[in-house]
DNA sequence: TTGAAAGCGATACCAC
DNA sequence: GTGGTATCGCTTTCAA
């Protein structure tokens, strides 16, 4: 059996007591005993028990994070750099996928909390900000992350979706495109982006928002594809298209070369997160890149700190989103049917 | 605070010892008592506490999976379908990027076991099989998937690299192929499928293996790119090339687009794994499929049976790989140029 | 400077 | 059927 705190202290000749304060390096103890138990805890190889000494009151040094998919890139991506913050830092993940279902979301927390995490960073949907709410009332530390709760008060770390939708729709502008589709799924982040989007459109005059048919109904890219079917298939199709993600961007892209167009000649694609895959289609995918590995570091400082206590107020990062121009934008060149109404 | 089974005993008017048997149906307790005390768990919403069960030699509920890279597709779907299959069995993952690095490896394995994860899950490189060895020396349930280990005794759910290295150099051979080349990164079942892939070149004669320069350094688009080129600038180039991942696959692409070859009219290219992204590139790769979905369902399954004790002898399933052929490959065109030695 | 003992929240043995 | 109590491994208060 794994060596616990009563066998050290036999060996050593002393009281649990005092091998507990040699080992959190409390109390005062005299140099001779605490070497004399540092000698003992290395020739037993003894190591702390964490389920015990979270018992008494401690840390586990355990976060829940909760994503939407793991298997979606970019929260992977996500999830990967707040475990390498967590590491350095010395905690660990428990990584739950949600699914965006809110039984899940509810699920897992009630569960985590059992088994007394730290703390809880948040990326997935709550659409229904309850189960939030909760938590932050039950004093139990929480980060939000990749997405904003402007509703009330809570550590976040999230991106200006507002402004990374107006920037995506501006560059579109710029390239003289006249006629706009976007795609988009309907969760938090990208009800911004849109009404960024539209803000953008506005700005400038004179530009169409191509009729908005449906949310997708997932983040893949054969949503994408779908939807893009469908707008291409009208009879006065759009001539550039905003993603408000890579997935739903190469959907999009699949969908124009389907229907015998060209990427960008015909149709130009912008998507959103700039995950790996953008640079590995052909087109590379011109994107607004979110800062993921900046974002998985912040939001686990954040919440460790709120953890150690050291923070006296919640904080909200708001880190902005970059214009990646690569192949699948491109100036307007086709002048449209002539559709203009009058 | 949290309620604890004291106050659930209180307010019932019972004994601790009373409640626990009703939380664990253990024992024997009158209906009358055992509604009374549900009543009262009830009103209060108690919740066991995970962690003081623990203590008492009960489970944690929580999983360790060591895996190399979060951020790599391929262990992100893996990681995801462990984890779904986790959840139905009521078990939560603590997930850990080693990066293929012994110290790493070690550094986790050492703190989750402080921690009473009640087994490991083993996805990563594991060179240095010791720690392994020690884990299950020390009782602790351990599963290993996508890597075989066969030197000893151990659950494994794992494909057989070799089959699959043989199969994707017979599908290169069967389309005329007569120079191809490898890129693998350096482990342990990359070095496996490349002996299956020598094999079948061996069976089917006169196949000349393009000199294997180097191995790969990462699993990622720019290794595969690196190496490529390399081969691509030699004077009589391979006319395909298998590549042990799909991210290094679509280096490959890269690289023989760069090369102004096109994929697969002068030059096939076969990937391994089939993720997502198989499908996304184009040309759409021609991929081993390996089994993630199933293998993560598993080795779930198989380390929950030993963590419940119900197995007497460890099991190792090996599944196999299948073959989809996609875009990246074609019946060889060219005619190389006159290199036959004689 | 050291250690005895209470307590963290639960389980389980053994009386009653 | 029910409950008192030792126990899990550790922290912390308080005496000595």
């Amino acid at each position: 059996m794994k060596p616990t705190i009563y066998d050290v202290a036999k060996k050593a000749g002393v009281s649990i007591a005092t091998v507990s304060k040699v080992i959190n390096n409390t109390g005062r103890i005299s140099e001779k005993t605490k070497n004399k138990v540092l000698k003992v805890i290395g020739s037993l190889n003894y190591q702390q028990n964490v389920i015990a000494t979270a018992l008494t009151g401690k840390h586990t040094y355990t976060i829940g994070l909760l994503i939407p998919d793991l298997s979606n890139l970019f929260f992977a991506e996500l999830a990967r750099s707040i475990e390498d913050r967590g590491n350095e830092l010395g905690y660990n993940l428990v990584i739950c996928s949600t699914d965006y279902n809110p039984e899940k979301e509810a699920k897992y927390i009630e569960l985590l909390k059992r088994k007394n995490v730290d703390g809880f960073i948040l990326a997935s949907g709550f659409e229904n900000t309850y189960e939030v709410e909760k938590l932050i009332e039950e004093k139990y530390p929480v980060a939000i992350v990749a997405r904003d709760v402007p509703a009330f008060n809570v550590n976040a770390v999230c991106i200006d979706d507002f402004q990374g939708g107006y920037d995506a729709a501006s560059c579109l502008i710029e390239l003289g495109h006249k006629k706009i589709a976007i795609i988009a799924r309907d969760v938090w982040s990208n009800r911004e982006r849109i009404r960024g989007f539209r803000k953008a459109l506005e700005d400038h005059g004179g530009i169409e928002e191509y009729e908005f048919a449906q949310f997708a109904l997932e983040s893949s890219v054969q949503a994408g594809k779908t939807i893009s079917l469908e707008y291409l298939s009208s009879s006065d199709p759009p001539t550039a298209i905003f993603a408000c993600n890579d997935l739903l961007a190469i959907g999009a892209i699949e969908a124009i070369r389907e229907k015998n167009l060209r990427v960008p000649d015909d149709v130009s694609v912008i998507g959103f997160d700039n995950t790996v895959i953008a640079t590995i289609i052909d087109p590379q995918l011109t994107t607004m890149a979110q800062p993921i590995q900046h974002m998985g570091r912040e939001v686990m400082d954040l919440i460790v700190a709120e953890i150690k206590g050291e923070k006296q107020y919640k904080s909200r990062i708001v880190l902005d989103t970059k214009r990646i121009v690569r192949e699948s934008t491109a100036q307007i060149k086709r002048k449209q049917n002539a559709n203009k109404k009058s």
